[in-house]
DNA sequence: TGTCAATGCTAAG
DNA sequence: TTAGCCTTGACAA
């Protein structure tokens, strides 16, 4: 469930779990085993993430991870159990393991191949050097759909498809609306919901977006969470009734990426 | 057992 | 715009 918010817990909780101590680093997949033993014994300095991407400091450079669509991270209490299917890298030392398994990225990187990647990505609001006016900069240009441009690492990084559905359902903004035709209020708004939203998504390690005043038991509609775990209004709830008006929410692939939205509340 | 979809991104065309 | 990467879990048969 890789979005910004994920990355941002695994952060805080990899420096918690590993900072200032020697880690033993494996490949039983095979596919990281250079990496691994240049790891290997290292401490861990720090950890951090921007957008989608996790950064783990090390005396001989930057582990650096993006776990992609497929990428998936287990941790446990040490001793690690026997592998089992396909672990890229395993960190590990006395209390923690890690796991990490079918990654985009996975590589060491020097300081300045870092510094490069934080410069190709847009401010990330659940950073606090985000700066919001460079997003808008590129928005405020672009006569592409905002819905696409939400998605747009270098635009804003950390935002992915169910934050992006949400965000617009709660400010009622049609999707295929152009970034040159939002109001600078508009983005504003995006925006500062967004740092709320996904700050409150690192806290709870999942994405609640419903307003307690729309919860279908509030609204007197009881309805199963969906499998993802969280509670929200439009992301894989196409052909439901929207939880706010009722009309059917759609989704339409756009680039390649199931967007979802209610054509009433988020009419043109 | 097999098929498919998935909260992502890149490089090739 | 498309194919490809890479893996798991849900579901169908």
């Amino acid at each position: 469930m890789p979005e910004g918010h994920v990355i941002h817990r695994l952060a805080r909780r990899f420096t918690e779990a590993f900072a200032g101590r020697p880690v033993a680093a494996a490949s039983p997949q095979g596919r990281f085993e250079e990496g691994a033993a240049r790891l290997h014994g290292q401490p861990v300095t720090e950890a951090e993430a921007h957008g989608k991407h996790l950064l783990v400091g090390f005396p001989v450079g930057w582990l650096h991870v993006h776990l992609g669509l497929y990428g998936k991270v287990t941790w446990g209490e040490a001793p690690a159990p026997a592998p089992v299917g396909l672990i890229r890298l395993r960190l590990a030392n006395e209390e923690t393991y890690f796991d990490l398994r079918g990654p985009a990225a996975c590589e060491l990187l020097t300081p300045g191949e870092k510094d490069a990647l934080h410069a190709r990505l847009g401010p990330d609001p659940l950073r606090p050097d985000a700066d919001p006016d460079r997003a808008w900069t590129m928005v405020s240009r672009s006569r592409q759909p905002v819905s696409t441009l939400l998605m747009d690492q270098k635009v804003i990084s950390g935002v992915g498809n169910i934050y992006r559905a949400e965000v617009l359902f709660r400010h009622r903004i049609d999707p295929r609306k152009a970034g040159k035709d939002l109001t600078r209020e508009e983005w504003k708004a995006i925006w500062t919901d967004l740092v709320e939203l996904m700050a409150d998504g690192v806290e709870a390690g999942r994405i609640d977006t419903v307003r307690p005043e729309h919860t279908p038991e509030a609204m007197g509609r009881p309805e199963r969470v969906d499998a993802h775990g969280g509670e929200v209004y439009v992301y894989r709830r196409a052909g439901l009734p929207c939880l706010v008006c009722g009309r059917e929410v759609r989704t339409e692939a756009l680039q390649a990426r199931n967007l979802f939205w209610c054509p009433r509340c988020q009419e043109p």
